[in-house]
DNA sequence: CGACGCATTGATACGTCTCAATGGAAGTGG
DNA sequence: CCACTTCCATTGAGACGTATCAATGCGTCG
């Protein structure tokens, strides 16, 4: 095992499944148990489209990874996977999948084959466990992506977009205030429900207020504890008011 | 076991867990290693709430049960669970519940507590397999919410809303033509992100153009076919499929 | 039977989509 | 290395759809 490979694993969501019971990280007996093949994937390429049978479940460990469901006639994202983030588990078994994962910068994927995984499972019981705790994570990311949108207006949404982007590249230690965003206006919009222009105006509103730092695919956050309140924004509608005030200072 | 459980469990997304290995419906040993507990709930009453502990996940066995997320602010419905589907698994393990779940109709429900069921993985190794699986069906319903509401109209949620309805009870056996609506308008607004007079207006137009007929909460779906197009119409990018590319229901 | 809550219907305001044009960044070829 | 090309992001003006506010009708339950 590579140094990288160590480092990588710090923080990876499957620590806990690859090093159960009582190896650990110091004896990574339990990757080699799990057999994970790290595949890298370039800019722009799938790691699998709608229709592919995949006989493992996924893990990012570095770039960023858009998945999308082709099943509604457009193209609708239903999530942007970040590092030590599972991909979505469609199945818990080799079966056609249902959604194409796209990298949207280069990235590199530790794939883990499920008849390996359930053999572990059977050897490490807290595997199971721990597993189901992880797809459990997804789905509260899925379900916080649909609150966010559900009855929110477009300024809330881009703000919580990146509020959202910001905790989560923080719990991994990633850069988390000035970072690079690898997706397209379109991409944004695809995910928030809205047009690509209206994203554009909202980032340009954002930065109006001060909140945020736009030149063209990177972002600076000036005030997440801001950003986080307009993405909480009621009904009283935002676009109106004259916030110039309160950010005096 | 009384017959009622054997003929409740037939349609259950549980059975193969409950029944793992060699053990059949017929030799209940399998519910009986869950532990299970079938709790009843009154309508309008919680299952639990958020913020509560819960030491099990839990099944629904019959009725319906809205769940929803107060983390926002406002009261969004996450999902309408029906009979044999799976409550939204939040933990994998004992820990205090984001999400509230009240009973739109008089309910009862399978409880299995995470420790039991953890047992019967270490005996069954299938059983884990079958869960996940589960788990991964429930979170696809909620992706499939995600995108019937994003850059969706009205008119679209509300058919997608009944049609998504109609095949989830025609899964399971129910009456899936002819239904009483146990949710008020209100909570459907929440549902799908819009306001209830809009889901009146929606109810009405459908009416009108004679895909079902509403009498207050008794639901008739004349079409469902027609439901079904209504609910993916307005999709300008080049839906123009074949009809051999889709697949029939 | 009466009262309340829920569902329906109507008129208006507001926000986002749409269509169209400009501006700027990234990548290509000379 | 610079000019060119192309794609993406930004900005603007108008159309459309849903939220909103308000009133009435109807089912449900005391």
């Amino acid at each position: 095992m590579r140094e990288t490979r160590r480092g990588d694993c710090e923080w990876c969501g499957l620590r806990r499944v690859c090093f159960p019971g009582r190896l650990t990280a110091e004896s990574p007996v339990g990757a080699a148990l799990l057999n994970i093949r790290c595949v890298r994937i370039a800019r722009g390429h799938a790691l699998y489209r709608a229709g592919e049978r995949i006989e493992a479940f996924h893990m990012l460990r570095s770039g960023c990874i858009k998945e999308t469901d082709g099943s509604d006639g457009r193209e609708s994202i239903v999530n942007f996977c970040l590092p030590g983030e599972l991909l979505t588990v469609q199945n818990g078994a080799s079966a056609k999948s249902q959604l194409t994962s796209v990298a949207v910068e280069t990235s590199f994927v530790c794939a883990v084959p499920w008849r390996v995984f359930y053999r572990v499972c059977a050897q490490f019981p807290t595997a199971t466990g721990e597993f189901i705790k992880l797809v459990a994570k997804s789905g509260a990311g899925t379900r916080e992506l649909l609150t966010m949108i559900r009855g929110r207006g477009a300024l809330e949404r881009v703000a919580g977009f990146l509020s959202n982007l910001c905790a989560r590249m923080q719990s991994r230690g990633l850069p988390a205030r000035d970072f690079r965003l690898g997706m397209s206006r379109e991409d944004i919009a695809r995910y928030l429900g809205m047009r690509s222009e209206t994203v554009s105006r909202c980032f340009t509103e954002l930065a109006r207020r001060g909140v945020v730092r736009v030149r063209a695919k990177r972002i600076q956050v000036l005030s997440v504890q801001e950003m986080r309140r307009l993405s909480l924004a009621e009904v009283v509608s935002g676009l109106d008011l004259p916030a110039a005030e309160r950010e005096a200072g």
